[in-house]
DNA sequence: CACAATCTTGACTCCTCAGTCAAGTGTCTC
DNA sequence: GAGACACTTGACTGAGGAGTCAAGATTGTG
């Protein structure tokens, strides 16, 4: 952090983040010591601490690299794409293709989430997706595209559709990754109900109360 | 467990549970220790160990007895009810309710879920539940009150979002109850469009195909 | 080469915490 | 009240892990 790096530095730094992550991820965070790291690394335990000040820097490190990591995914996804709706929906399409291709950083996020050490960091990356959807979704209701509702509650409850299929159906069903898109998409345009629905983008006109 | 309790040790061992489960609930299950609990009441550490194998054992049976309550309080609440779409709400009510009222459990299963150790339990306890709403999702597919789809996956997709709206909602940002639940339904049942849709409950009259 | 900065070593310290145990107290039963 | 069983005590053990540090190796630079 505080000194500056030559190119061997910087790969060891590297080397230390991806090594980490993984074990994080695959033995969880509290399982795996630095002592273990160092060891598989063959290298002393100094090395570690030369390059973070501690375990939990080193953590928090994956996590913000990892949520930058998605965004711009996201961001690039959508990129040019004027229809609100199917913008949203190019998000969540992305947002699957990363959590697919990083199980391991799905898996931190997950762990991060119960602890209260991490939690606010995977608060605050939920929250800035949300906002990010927001500015769609109300683009979407006024269009009429979709119906008139928080766009907060509407983001979270996407993103709560998005994590919980991923987790249930790719990472524990393991179900093919196109046919959980296709469904997680279907559930968050129309939930239980609405193949009996008028055609996509109707006006919507008068609301129950 | 193997012993038999006085009405003293029954006394002692709720006493312990219901402390620990706040505690872990409050400063995490890792930063709870046993030394911590015991000072608490102000006993000795053996007193633990006379009641509870490990620190682990007592977790998992602060989870399982919660699952049980949990579903107890669903299945209470479905009873009686003939619409099996119907029945889909008053288990998303009665599981809001639940949670909004243990709110303490709540952070437990979100911990464990991140665990290792613990989210077999976790993901065992889901599957209880996701099987227990499919019945009723195929009874409401054939009879076409809702679209065709895997009732596993919308009953996953419901799940996520109760989860996520709940602690989002509820936990975070304070949201009244009554408002969270009519959303997540309102989000279960016509997901982003569909405020068009024929009203909630009607009986199902021509399915598409 | 010199000498400075970066990088590496690994034994060591410090601490926390789960779990044990031998000895003691309280309570129930006959 | 005597013996049995339930409960309690709290110092102790042992394991394990985070983080330190003084000394040494390697690399970059003038």
């Amino acid at each position: 952090m505080r000194q500056r790096l030559t190119k061997r530095g910087e790969q060891r730094r590297r080397q230390i983040v991806d090594l980490s992550a993984r074990r994080f991820a695959t033995q969880g965070y509290h399982a795996t010591s630095i002592t273990d790291i160092v060891n598989e690394l063959k290298v002393g335990k100094g090395v570690f601490y030369w390059y973070f000040s501690s375990k939990e820097e080193l953590f928090r490190e994956i996590l913000l690299t990892a949520q930058h990591d998605l965004r711009r995914l996201q961001q690039a996804a959508i990129e040019g794409e004027d229809d609100p709706l199917r913008r949203i929906e190019l998000g969540i399409r992305a947002s699957l293709d990363w959590l697919g291709k990083h199980r391991h950083l799905f898996m931190l996020f997950h762990f991060a989430a119960g602890d209260e050490r991490f939690s606010s960091m995977i608060r605050k990356g939920e929250q800035v997706a949300v906002e990010d959807a927001t500015r769609h979704l109300k683009e979407a209701i006024a269009a009429g595209q979709i119906r008139e509702a928080d766009p907060t509650v509407l983001g979270h409850a996407i993103l709560g559709v998005i994590n919980h299929l991923t987790r249930v159906l790719i990472f524990e069903l393991g179900e093919p990754m196109d046919r959980v898109v296709d469904e997680t998409i279907a559930f968050c345009l129309f939930g239980l109900k609405a193949s009996t629905c008028p055609s996509p983008a109707s006006k919507g006109p008068d609301p129950s109360d």
